[in-house]
Order: C-alpha cells, then structure tokens, then sequence
DNA sequence: GAGCCCGGCGCAACCGGATTGCATCTGCGC
DNA sequence: GCGCAGATGCAATCCGGTTGCGCCGGGCTC
C-alpha cells in the first residue's frame, strides 16, 4: 500500500490548526496522529498509523487509540470497520463530511474513501426498525494488487 | 433479541440433508451448528452459537469456529461483519444466496438479513480498481429497542 | 514569565474474540 | 469390521483493543 506523504509540513500545520478551530488543547501526539491521517491516502489501522509515527515522533500505542477515539468524537476523523476485526481510520476533510462508501482491498487491506459514491440514503426495513446510518463497503482488488 | 428456533426437528434433518447433498461429512457439531443457524431469526455470533448449543449438544467452542468457517467456504452460511469486532453468521438459504443488506441494531445487536433490499449492483471506482462484493450494512434501532 | 491545575500521557496489566498445535477420535469408503 | 484421512477437544497463544493509575505539561491567571 503507497502511503507516502503529502505535503507532510503542510499537513503538521493544517493538524495544529484544525485542533485550535475546534478549541481543544493541542499537545504533540494529538497533532502528530492528526497529521498521519491528513498525510496518507488511504484510510489506516491503528498499527499503521503506530508505525508512521515510531519513525518520526514515537507516541504510545494507547495515546494513539485515544487520540483516535477523541478525534472522531470530534468529527476531525471517522472509524472505518473492515473484514480483518480492526479498525482503519480516515481524516473527515470536510467539515461537514457525510456519509460516503468505502473500498478495501481483499489481497492488501488497502482502504480508501469513495467520496463520490452516493450511499442509498434509505432502504426499506422490516416494520418497526429505524434507520441511523448505512455504511457501504466495496471489496475488490486495488490497481496495485490486480 | 427473539432466537427462538423455528421447528427444530424439521431444521435438524435440513442441515444433515444439506451437508449429505454438499457430499461433505457429517459429523455431530456440523449438524448441530447449522441446525442452530436455520432456526434462527437472526444472524448469531459464535457466542450465541455456541450457547445455544451449551444445553442440547455442548460443542467446543474452537471447532464451533471450524464449522463456522467451513459452512462459509462451502456457502452454506456467511459471515457478517460487525461494529464489535465480532462476527456473526447467517444460514445461506438459498442455493445461490445473493449479495443483500443487512441491518444491525445499535442498542442490542440484534443483526438481520435484508433479503429484499437491493444491493447496489455497481460503484464507480477508482481507476484500475475492480470490485468483487459490495456490502451494505444500516445500522439503527430495532423494533424492540425502539 | 512563574504557578497552578485539570486533563492528557505513558506504562503495565488486562480483556475477549479468534487462532494454532497436537494428540485422540471417528465417519465412511473399502 | 478395518483403516485412515480428516474432524474434534483441549491448552496455549495471538492480537486488536481497553482499563487503571501516577506523572506530566498545555494553557489560563496574575
Ligand atoms: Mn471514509
Ligand atoms: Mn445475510
Ligand atoms: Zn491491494
Ligand atoms: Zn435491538
């Protein structure tokens, strides 16, 4: 999976920046997993973002699964639930990101936002059943892996 | 969330009839699995499974896993991802058990079949990228936890 | 700039679903 | 019935994620 980075100064900043607009305190591990995400171009695992950061700026594993949890909470980021039992995670770049697809690969893992596919925004439900969210998952072979 | 088996003798004799047309061997803990899957009005995770069958025919819970694993390979069960890292499995009813939705109750986890909601046959993807399964999960309330 | 304090951090232990290794048992073809 | 490939049971292990707790430091207050 091609996970370099874009811009990684741009992004650090762009990090600090979206911390301060949500009026949250700024400390390093949180700007530093911020940017990760920002940086990558796809969505990624706990693990992943872990290993980005040993090189760089070592953060805990367990700061790094909080600093997660916080920035969904936020909104600055979404959880992406995936066939292997871990989680990936994307940045939320827009401030009101809505729903989108996602694509993972069978062979790699890879996972990537669709943000262009319309998701069915309702689907018919047995009676009684309320709807929140509809989460729709592409499986495939990336244009690395085919 | 309502397990309550449908007919269960009738449901035994399916699932030894299934795994005998398959040309599979039929053992006790792959009869009692399927048995449990076909009566079942919702997809069950391995736990369920394997406390359903606690009172009737106690199974060890890692070939209760196998069995999982090879009703899925032979298609006459699938898996189903859920939002607790857990899985959960449903009976492959028919033959050709297509792609179709699922729903998964927040409160409960309740997780249900949607057999009559269409699957949206084809995404636009990236370039080069090509899709082998879509999966569409709504997440909401169930009836009973309304 | 120094001090305070609450919330974030690192560390270690823990949890639970799932997997692996291996010895024993058994369905079924002969 | 026999034999054996393959299924089962049991114990140990893996691994993504969580919890508890003492220390630390970001940011407000003066
Ligand atoms: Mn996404
Ligand atoms: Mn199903
Ligand atoms: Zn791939
Ligand atoms: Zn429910």
């Amino acid at each position: 999976m091609d996970r370099r980075p874009l811009r990684p100064a741009a992004k650090a900043a762009a990090a600090r920046r979206l911390i301060r607009a949500a009026g949250e305190r700024l400390t390093a591990p949180r700007a530093a997993v911020l940017a990760v995400l920002l940086e990558a171009r796809s969505a990624l695992t706990h693990h992943e973002i872990e290993a980005t950061l040993a090189t760089t700026f070592p953060v805990d594993r367990v700061t790094v699964y909080r600093v997660l949890d916080w920035l969904v909470a936020l909104g600055l980021a979404h959880r992406i639930p995936g066939e292997d039992r871990s989680w990936r995670f994307g940045a939320s770049r827009a401030p009101a990101h809505g729903p989108h697809a996602h694509f993972t690969c069978t062979r790699c893992g890879t996972t990537v936002c669709l943000e262009d596919v319309a998701v069915p925004p309702a689907v018919k439900l047995p009676r009684g059943f309320r709807p929140q969210k509809v989460e729709l998952t592409v499986q495939g072979l990336c244009a690395a892996c085919r």
